[in-house]
DNA sequence: AAAGTACTTTCCTTCTTGGAAAGTGAAACC
DNA sequence: GGTTTCACTTTCCAAGAAGGAAAGTACTTT
């Protein structure tokens, strides 16, 4: 039906868009975001790693470690599939899932 | 954030949208359309009736009995709240969720 | 009487999630 | 040097959701 399982999940859809957004995203800024302890986003966050949608990049910033995600090329396109299938089960019903 | 647990899970999702699209409609159009079992979509809509979001209704065509569902007037307006927050979460994203 | 129709319910097993709390490794503080 | 703090990660656990299979229900049809 087109709904990917490993996109739908309420928190992963909002951490994928987010980063659909965004080149690169701090795990703080989107732990911030999505409104979530830091448990579930790492766990979510490696979840998406391992499905192969996003990529984890640690690094620095002055002396304290930093993880930042971004969607991965794959992660795009089984958004953007997911996101077509959400229209088209939603375009069903008349309603077109567009502001105003 | 918006999305409504009980009209986000996939199967209840296609649900709602065929039934928003119509006044009525039959069990078995229903199951067929959603392709799930007899039991799965019972269980569905027994489960969006409790929650105040469909009724059932019972009744004969000729002699056999027959069951329609359709979206109660609270079932909707779940439902367009449900579509607002996906558009708000897909809309950060800078996708539209609009056709073409 | 037996079989079929149109679901409904029960049983059971699996998957997913989330919160809480403990763990890790490096850096900063006293 | 020992203790905290920071920035996550992992483990533990308990709860809820979901689906398949199969039995049940109430009639009708053959």
């Amino acid at each position: 039906m087109g709904l990917d399982p490993v996109i739908h999940a309420p928190v992963r859809l909002q951490i994928v868009a987010l980063l659909a957004a965004a080149e690169e995203a701090e795990f703080g800024f989107v732990r911030d975001q999505v409104e979530v302890s830091d448990s579930v986003l790492s766990k979510h966050a490696s979840a998406l790693e391992a499905a192969g949608y996003v990529d984890i990049r640690k690094g620095y910033v002055g002396k304290r470690p930093r993880t930042w995600l971004k969607l991965s090329a794959q992660g795009r396109q089984a958004y953007r599939a997911h996101v077509a299938a959400l229209q088209a089960i939603v375009a069903r019903s008349g309603l077109r899932l567009t502001p105003e």
